[in-house]
DNA sequence: TCGATATTTAGGCAAACATCTAAATATCGC
DNA sequence: GCGATATTTAGATGTTTGCCTAAATATCGA
């Protein structure tokens, strides 16, 4: 896991908002952007920071580009949270 | 919890390795600053951004400024993570 | 193939960020 | 109180970030 690029990636709003998203399925760039009020560029953007940082993956469905989360990533960087905030490590646990 | 400033508190590996550091307990300001090779200047404008966050607390000892990890606003961002990323907890739902 | 739709890339701009030096503030030991 | 030590604040600088518009690329349907 590149855990710089996560962070930076976590770091801003929109970028957490479309993951939330992204928890009920995939969805293609253009339904994920319905959401929130900036230019398909922008979107665009902050996709390639989500994307670098491995939290997410893409598949062209013919005119469109579907978007999922990389459940792995997520689970690494969970993890480590975990391991900076030692405090609550008992919660829960893993599965 | 200022969800927001502790993302972007955290999206600093500096930032992040004074929070390690203070899992060993309580430090100086001189103390955490000897692991890192940045003036005293630049570490008190991290210790102001952790601060702002509220990840950690300060006491002022005679001379010196003792730092220390506040759990509390550390367990709530663990616990944030396994909300943003349910794959991994035990406790997926909302709170 | 043409025109419409979906998405990304390129280029530019203002705001935010990390760092530095220099100066200010607070406390200690003498 | 003075000088030394510890830390913060102020001000400046170069880099990164997030957003925009305009243009490019890819696919679809007729």
């Amino acid at each position: 896991m590149k855990q710089q690029e996560v962070f930076k990636a976590l770091a801003d709003p929109t970028r957490r908002a479309i993951l939330k998203r992204l928890q009920g399925g995939a969805l293609s760039a253009g339904e994920i952007g319905a959401a929130f009020d900036i230019t398909p560029a922008s979107l665009s953007h902050h996709f390639a920071v989500l994307k670098h940082a491995d939290l997410v993956r893409t598949e062209r469905q013919g005119q469109y580009i579907v978007y999922s989360l990389n459940s792995t990533v997520m689970e690494d960087f969970t993890r480590m949270v975990l391991d900076l905030f030692p405090s609550i490590g008992s919660h829960g646990g893993k599965r």
